[in-house]
DNA sequence: CACCAACTTCAATTCTTCTGAAATTGATAA
DNA sequence: TTATCAATTTCAGAAGAATTGAAGTTGGTG
């Protein structure tokens, strides 16, 4: 059985033109060299080069030069990829996130991620909790970042790091006048707009209230400017509302029951590529680290 | 270093889908097979498989399927290329020879010689024995088949038959009546037709014959015609004018030494292709057998 | 929960390839 | 032509890699 090996022995001898200078490229001695050579001739079935000195190669030697030459460029090419895909430095990456991670979080980490990946092509969509899981589950996403889901369905949860809601309200509104954290009694009469995600609230106080509420707003940006306009306050977790809006503010609520949970979704009982279960490794390091420090400003 | 045989043990147990099949398709047992796939998976730098059962792939595990499919298949073909061509069943083949034998010997031996080498090309051409040698030293023939020649130059002789002049005349001439072979003697006040190969008889008393002919002819079906004419008898190699012609008559020369020695013409100093070097050798054992029956009848 | 089959691990063995010394070869110069 | 010298080949032993069979794990199934 003729190896791979033993074409790299003949090019480099063909190349060389002699044995000596080959067998110290190949770092090994003139006489393994020559056996090889010998074996190589014995199993293609003629002799390689014209006379013992190796400088000349018959038309057959020509033959196997140019396809071995090929072979091994390619072989050594298939390899490279491979190790270069099992090192997730190429590949595709596709993310599915809910907005506020999309917007406040995956920038600067993708953006380390990516840095030693220049291979790596990504694809991140912004979308809600419930169309997230729905992405990963049908395989059009590679991994996803949502809130926590009750049912478990064909993927997984792992958490992240938790988001405490707070309580957004017109800076001259009279709860700002409270020296501590809003309790939910202190919001009987008040005007609650509804929002996508502060559903996920469980707290009794907060559903009765919910349920009084006419409006909802999906959109944060209209939602801040409906609260700003004065038309009620609304309850958000914490990372939705990033960076400062003038003329609204933020209270902390005091039920610490109140937080969502962010975390990776993935589908069950399928492996990830390379790329994907690299990402994921460094998102379960970094975001966590990331959030603590955006949610202390 | 990742061998292409791992690749082979890969690929059969990735379609086996378990390592005992596999093991049993490559003849090796399950331990070894284990033991590759386990190296493989060091070298490559991840899982190729989803768990230790052996029927699904990772992502990594699909690339290398995939590329190692190809690589295999290339290998071999390009395996294979090289032993056909060094069995010379593919490669090519041109011939130069003199029109006699490219006419009387070189057709069944060439059908003979391709029987098993449906991939050989071959090209023949039928030039003059000058030609021929020219031919062979500019490499534009592989190999020559010619008279020999006396100048060494670039080229090698090997003798492949010897063929004896042969007197060529009117099946009426008083020469017929002779119970004997021809002396030179006899043909004294006869007329000469020269032609291009009789020039190579080194007897004077055919040197002075040939001295006073009035009239050379190159074309051996002319020459005949302007015996059966009349006009004069030649002398020719016999097997130029193998086949009976009607109305001339072929006279035995006594001179023994009125023959040409014929051979194979190749370069020197240049190993011939594996095709060449077949065709040599079949030719070298095969052509002195044909023309031996040939000159009989 | 126990069983079974598939897989992995381990140490011993076998097979392959490599090395270093000696012999051979072929080119070059005397 | 012969002497010389470096390259190559040959050979036997050494080193290394792959394989085996037995024992130990593991994961799925009734």
């Amino acid at each position: 059985m003729i190896k791979l090996e033993a074409l790299r022995v003949f090019v480099t001898v063909a190349e060389s033109g002699n044995i000596k200078d080959a067998a110290d490229t190949v770092g090994r001695t003139a006489s393994a060299v020559s056996m090889t050579l010998k074996q190589l001739e014995d199993e293609i079935g003629g002799p390689l080069f014209q006379t013992d000195r190796k400088n000349s190669l018959t038309a057959l030697g020509n033959l196997m030069l140019d396809l071995g030459r090929e072979q091994i460029r390619s072989f050594d090419k298939s390899i490279g990829i491979m190790r270069a895909f099992a090192h997730s430095r190429i590949g595709s990456l596709s993310i599915a996130s809910v907005p506020s991670v999309a917007t406040n979080v995956l920038p600067p980490i993708l953006q380390r991620f990516l840095e030693t990946r220049p291979q790596v092509e990504v694809e991140l969509f912004d979308i809600d909790s419930a169309q997230v899981r729905r992405m990963v589950e049908s395989g059009v996403a590679d991994i996803g970042i949502a809130g926590e889901s009750r049912a478990g369905g064909g993927v997984e949860f792992t958490p992240l790091f938790s988001d405490r809601f707070k309580l957004l309200c017109k800076d001259d509104h009279e709860l700002c006048q409270l020296e501590r954290p809003v309790e939910w009694s202190d919001l009987h009469g008040a005007t609650l707009i509804r929002n996508g995600a502060s559903d996920r609230i469980d707290a009794e106080a907060y559903k009765q209230l919910s349920a009084r509420s006419l409006m909802t707003v999906y959109n944060v940006t209209s939602l801040v400017a409906l609260v700003k306009a004065g038309l009620g306050l609304t309850i958000l977790p914490s990372l939705t509302m990033h960076g400062a809006h003038d003329g609204v503010a933020v209270l902390e609520l005091a039920d610490a029951a109140a937080s969502r949970q962010v975390g990776l979704v993935e589908r069950r009982d399928v492996s990830p590529s390379p790329v994907a279960a690299a990402f994921r490794a460094f998102a379960l390091k970094e975001i966590p680290a990331l959030v603590a420090s955006r949610l202390e400003d």
